[in-house]
DNA sequence: CTCCAACAGGATGTGCACATTTCTTGACGT
DNA sequence: ACGTCAAGAAATGTGCACATCCTGTTGGAG
């Protein structure tokens, strides 16, 4: 006789997802960590098929790699494609700050404005986890203030992938972006409607965010499932 | 007793996906269609959990839109995200046009050259079917000249999600793109070493679509599934 | 002592049965 | 006649029970 399933349970999936994306965020899973499903329903509380749902939607968004029958794991970003992210993202934040730059709304400069200052005071409190959540919003704001939600979440994705490895990599020793300067620079020159200034400050941001990277070769020291998501589990909110 | 799964079944997720997507590319699946799972695993004959995974995926690519207990459906692009798409084409292709502007290889040289040859020769023999394919073929064909397989995959997500429309507006009048002497135009400013002159041709080309596109709205007749997937089946190759 | 093969344990994949929700049809009351 | 509501039917969502496959281990042979 099957259980029955209670009706508050359609956003289970989601806490499923946004606890493993979260685990992940964190730094708590090495790359090429297998996730099995057993241990991570027993872990997360749920059932099995809710865990595989969340994994099948994680490998369709590029989070996750998935060998058939041999399940699913943590991906291993080789340095080149890692670069070719950073590529794309130059293309598309290049544009995007350039036209920034060459026109926007006062709402905009406000937004823009406010997350500068919430980042400096971030980096005055040394509080590094806020500083790591802003630095990564900084780029999806600027895509936001286009009003093109393709490109906000496209570029979102674009961010998630290059800096889930970031911060598996260095998980709190590092901020998210080389320096804080970088964006109040780059937002200036959009507010001051300098596009080129932008663009070039834009390309040499991430150019040394990639530098950064590369010379930071992930390690591979196998994981506890139960450890990695202390304090994780699947909660509702987000 | 369930029935026993053969081992070449691991591919038949990938058939079921690839016949749902080929419907939608031929513009069978008019915008708002529901897909029942059901009746669609009756027409492929196919189990309805299989039909359910691949329902899943497109859904998580942006091909279809899930409505929880309601069920799957063709999306009803409107014309503002059609021109966000083209918005985010128009930033990706610009920057790639430029780049293959300021040098690319003899191999590349060699490809671009004969796609384009196909492509006029296409155009002579009058051949729309084909002439559909290797316009939309063009645009991949550039991002896969910078050899960044990120940018590839991304562009032919956008390009798919936009010529989608496209074909299920008019599926067999027009030709992808809106003239195929723009393609030549563009290859030849490739060619001949001139970025500016590229990434203005091509934006000028994107922008001929768009307005081509939002002159002609989609119709909403129902659809019958079983005669929508007349003949297209779900088939290994591919 | 090393290597290979058979085995056991476990994880993944899939069909199936049922609960829940939603849509449709029909009847009743205003 | 029209709107409303209820009951039936169909579709979606989910847990569960195997079947299959992979992996680590153990035993024996060379």
């Amino acid at each position: 006789m099957p259980r029955k399933p209670r009706k508050g349970d359609v956003a289970a999936d989601e806490a499923v997802y946004g606890a493993i994306r979260r685990a992940m965020h964190m730094g708590r899973l090495a790359p090429g960590t297998k996730l099995q499903e057993p241990a991570l329903a027993r872990v997360l509380g749920v059932s099995r098929e809710r865990v595989r749902k969340a994994l099948h939607r994680l490998v369709h968004e590029g989070w996750l790699t998935a060998v058939p029958n041999r399940g699913t794991f943590v991906p291993t970003l080789t340095v080149e494609e890692m670069r070719q992210i950073y590529d794309v993202r130059s293309m598309l934040e290049a544009a995007i700050v350039r036209r920034l730059s060459e026109g926007h709304g006062a709402a905009a400069a406000k937004r823009l404005k406010a997350h500068v200052a919430e980042e400096k005071a971030a980096t005055r409190r040394d509080d590094r986890g806020r500083l790591f959540e802003l630095s990564g919003e900084f780029h999806v704001l600027l895509a936001e203030l286009c009003g093109n939600d393709e490109l906000t979440r496209l570029l979102r994705g674009l961010l998630t992938r290059s800096t889930m490895h970031f911060s598996l990599a260095a998980p709190r020793q590092l901020t998210n972006c080389a320096g804080p300067h970088d964006h109040g620079d780059i937002a200036d020159a959009i507010l001051g409607g300098k596009p080129d200034k932008a663009a070039k400050l834009m390309l040499g941001h991430l150019a040394g965010l990639v530098t950064l990277q590369a010379a930071r070769p992930p390690q591979h020291e196998p994981v506890d499932l139960p450890e990695a998501f202390r304090g994780i589990k699947a909660r509702r909110n987000e």
